[in-house]
RNA sequence: GCGGGCGUGAUGGAAUGGUAGACAUACCAGACUUAAAAUCUGUUGGGCCUUGUGCCCGUGUGGGUUCGAGUCCCACCGCCCGCACCA
């Protein structure tokens, strides 16, 4: 008998799979298409056990659905712009492209080895000019569309990477990627028109039963609808232009309690005032340079500048209100202007008491005493409260209703008009930045801003430029620039600035349906393949990547480059969650944590000693650190014990979507797993025992492992799945059939174990002498009346505690099972000579007597 | 502040409202061995004494619904995540 070895047996399954071309897609009409999509890898040059755990869970998917007879689609591709290769050419010189391409050899080298049942014919990385040449034509056709745009706009500027970063990409105040603090500049931008699609892109959230919940929520927060009153105060003696302040409230119920209004630094009226006022113009450039930091805002005084303006009431024009300039009001959200009400909000609150403004409550609580010069009163809007001062009439009702009444009253008065904010912002998509897509426009002294001709795409980045110096080399290119203006012919510039990266990635997994097209994609294929049917990534790209994609598919739509269907490009989606690893620490001399690596520390008793006996602190189950030495390589994990070891490791353990702990024993213990299984499987195999009575036992457990695997396949259950593929193979191992049962049973094991373990299961249909690949092989079948015992053993509970047990054949009615049930001596017992009062019996699951 | 999620043995975790702790780790004991490794077998939620086909308790805390609650409802405690000068 030969032992396992994977390392001889996982690169023969590999060779026989690419031979057989097993997992090419090709469009076929006489089976149903699956899509199954992991998130692609940023090729940053090594994989990640992160990745391991994502393209095993996806690849599970893919080999389950190959099986049921399904054509699949499994692409694998790599996200390849992006400011790390512009990083590694100025730290260690060389070019960004050289640097991505010999990752992604790196990176296919490492993750092919893993046997995943990929279509490589179709693999594209982004930085392929035969990628983003159809990305510019489908920006031109966007452009076309009016859903791109370029305006002056104040942006978010990246003082380390240079460049100007969109709204979601700008976490506390800080870059996503570099983490320095944002500056705010004033720019010509690219823009994407998502706001336009704010209404739909949310409503849409209602349609994506496949989605996690939490995905759907962060969602929608992120795109912010809210309902308001748009209305204005007109102003006493105010500059020429500004007779009216434009003012949006979510409250227009608290308008009675209005003490003053309060603009923008960089409200217009601000602006104007600035330029007569030094101490104007001292305050708001003060105001504007605070931080943006959660911290700074957290900490920041909400300072007010008095501009002695005045303005009128709308209800009331004998009331007049202060202006006050406030660094708390934020240009870009409603109309850069509010009326402050400090009854019934804290910040208010806060700024009227030291300003020395009037608190007047419009309602209080419905019993009780407050104090509203204390502290302000706020309830939720579902609460009913009692109107001190109501606008609409109605002194007991709740936050909701008082506002819809008052904007009904309102625009029946003509004060304002209801409407409907979003807090969605276009997507700023312009990065000064080489190693991009190029934004395929040139700019003519004639014409202005022309889009190129699609018959000169790819706009192809240059190869000679150096990173010597800051900034972007595409704008100190000698000749790059120069170009003819694609409208009169007449000599012009290109635009130098390059998308941002997640353009790229917004739309490749509908070029993965014809990765060679010479169009951005091809509606046939499309038509067939689209949509996603499981799309797996990590939850981190909840907001940005997936909302942006569901804008491109729209947008795709519209440019005629999807149909209608592919809208909602994800049909399904699963956030997996991370591999963590133990941080194993001690205090240095300077009392500063020194982190230690997993082999140098040895574990005994759930403690961990380093080799001189000095013990290790242990925090378990943390995010994998190059700087905390906790970082496994799943390239040495798959030499020391093979791909499946490693397949089958990540998914058992740990529900997919929670995180789990990558820890030696485990990783042991897989490993002997299948090593047990690969042994019992050899046995079977040169085993001749006749028929016997345990044959049937065995066949039923069977027929059990193959629906509750096929059920926990199906349901993201792999952990589950995993757990019954390790009771089944207990069984199987203990049980006295004969031969041929327990070869059927250990052919359907393997076939059960494949999607996770495929190259062990290949080699086990062989040696069973299963007919041709496994992978191609027919998922087994529950047969449903193997399922169900002839007898079943029912716990009897008295008043709901188990007391007993009865064996009952399964169709015994129900009243006959009550009479063996109060036969039974714990119910004698409990009864005492008396009647039950009830007897409730659960065919096939539990009797309950209740005395 | 707003929104969401989660609390089950030493550990990861299982359990369509129906036998809580499947499966695995760790630990302990045994077999094989000169020994170790490997392999195989068995024990392991807590408590009680009368050692049984025994009794009591047990899924963060307190209450509720139900014949029956880890699961559903309410309140509280703790932890995690997302958003946030958003008007």
């Amino acid at each position: 008998m030969s032992r396992y070895e994977p390392s001889v047996i996982e690169p023969k399954w590999q060779s026989a799979w690419e031979e057989a071309q097993t997992f090419r897609a090709d469009r076929s009409e006489d089976k149903p298409k699956y899509y199954v999509l992991e998130m692609f890898p940023y090729p940053s040059g090594r994989i990640h056990i992160g990745h391991v755990r994502n393209y095993t869970m996806g690849d599970v998917i893919a080999r389950y659905k190959l099986s049921t007879g399904h054509n699949v689609l499994h692409p694998m591709g790599f996200d390849a712009f992006g400011m790390p290769a512009e990083n590694a050419a100025m730290a260690i010189g060389g070019h960004p492209k050289d640097w991505t391409y010999s990752n992604i050899d790196t990176m296919v080298s490492q993750m092919k080895p893993l046997g995943f049942g990929l279509d490589w014919s179709r693999m594209f990385a982004t930085c392929d000019p035969e990628y983003y040449g159809q990305q510019q034509a489908l920006f031109i056709d966007m452009l076309d569309t009016g859903l791109v745009y370029r305006k002056n706009a104040v942006v978010n500027w990246d003082p380390v990477d240079m460049t100007v970063l969109a709204n979601e990409q700008v976490i506390d105040g800080k870059g996503w990627r570099s983490g320095a603090e944002v500056e705010r500049r004033e720019l010509t931008q690219w823009f994407f028109k998502i706001s336009d699609f704010s209404e739909e892109l949310l409503d849409a959230l209602d349609g994506l039963d496949d989605w996690p919940a939490k995905v759907k929520l962060m969602q929608a927060n992120w795109i912010g609808k809210s309902r308001g009153l748009q209305f204005a105060f007109s102003t006493v003696d105010a500059p020429d232009g500004f007779d009216r302040i434009e003012v949006y409230t979510t409250r227009p119920d608290t308008l009675m309690g209005a003490s003053f209004v309060g603009i923008s630094p960089d409200h217009p009226l601000a602006k104007q005032l600035e330029q007569d006022n030094p101490d104007v113009a001292a305050f708001c450039a003060e105001a504007r340079k605070g931080g943006t930091t959660a911290e700074a805002i957290e900490k920041a005084d909400k300072l007010g500048f008095d501009t002695g303006l005045r303005v009128r009431h709308p209800f009331d024009t004998a009331w007049e209100l202060p202006v006050y300039i406030a660094n708390f009001i934020l240009m870009d959200y409603g109309t850069g202007a509010i009326f402050g009400c400090p009854a019934h909000d804290q910040r208010d609150h806060d700024f009227c008491t030291k300003y020395e403004l009037p608190i007047v409550d419009t309602f209080l609580p419905l019993e009780g005493d407050f104090d509203i010069q204390a502290a302000p009163y706020v309830p939720t809007k579902s609460e009913k409260v009692r109107y001190t001062r109501p606008i609409a009439g109605e002194t007991e009702q709740t936050g909701d209703d008082a506002v819809n009444a008052a904007i009904d009253l309102c625009e029946a008065n003509g004060v304002g008009q209801g409407v409907t904010k979003f807090r969605l912002r276009d997507w700023g998509l312009s990065r000064q930045r080489y190693w991009g897509c190029p934004i395929p426009v040139v700019h003519c002294d004639k014409c202005g801003v022309v889009p190129e001709k699609k018959e000169n795409l790819p706009i192809a980045l240059p190869d000679d430029v150096t990173f010597d110096v800051p900034g972007n080399p595409l704008d100190r290119h000698p000749t790059w620039r120069d170009c003819t203006c694609p409208n009169c012919g007449g000599a012009a510039t290109r635009e130098t600035d390059t998308m941002d990266t997640f353009v790229d990635s917004s739309w490749y997994f509908a070029r993965f349906t014809a990765p060679r097209a010479t169009t951005p994609t091809d509606m046939a294929e499309a038509e067939y393949w689209m949509n996603v049917d499981q799309y797996i990534g990590g939850i981190e790209h909840a907001i940005l990547h997936l909302l942006y994609s569901r804008f491109f598919a729209r947008a795709m739509h519209i440019t005629g480059h999807l149909p209608e269907t592919a809208k909602e490009p994800f049909n399904a989606l699963f956030t997996q969650g991370m591999v963590t690893h133990a941080i194993y620490q001690t205090k240095g001399a300077d009392g500063r944590p020194v982190y230690h690596y997993p082999e140098d520390v040895e574990l005994r008793d759930g403690k961990g000693f380093l080799q001189d006996g000095t013990e290790v602190q242990i925090i378990p189950s943390a995010k994998m650190s190059k700087s905390k030495n906790n970082v496994v390589d799943p390239v040495q994990i798959i030499q020391q014990y093979g791909a499946d070891t490693a397949r089958w490791f990540v998914l058992s353990d740990s529900p997919p979507e929670r995180d789990v702990e990558w820890t030696a024993s485990g990783a042991e213990a897989a490993s002997k797993h299948l090593a047990r299984v690969f042994r019992i499987a050899s046995e079977i195999a040169g085993s001749d025992v006749p028929t016997t009575k345990e044959d049937e036992p065995l066949l039923r457990e069977m027929h059990k492992a193959i629906f509750d695997v096929t059920g926990g396949v199906e349901s993201f259950g792999f952990n589950a799945a995993i757990a019954k593929l390790y009771a089944f193979t207990n069984t199987l191992a203990k049980s006295k059939a004969g031969s041929d049962a327990k070869k059927t049973a250990a052919l359907t094991l393997a076939q059960l174990m494949s999607p996770m373990t495929p190259h062990l299961a290949e080699e086990i249909w062989q040696v069973l002498g299963g007919e041709g690949l496994i992978a191609n092989a027919p998922w087994p079948q529950a047969d449903d009346a193997m399922l169900v015992e002839d007898m079943v053993t029912l716990p009897i509970q008295i008043n709901g505690k188990r007391r007993g047990e009865i064996d009952v054949p399964k169709d015994l009615p129900k009243d006959e099972v009550e009479k063996l049930a109060l036969a039974h001596h714990s119910v004698q017992k409990a009864l005492d000579g008396g009647t039950p009062k009830k007897v409730i019996v659960v065919p096939g699951r539990i009797v309950n007597v209740v005395v």
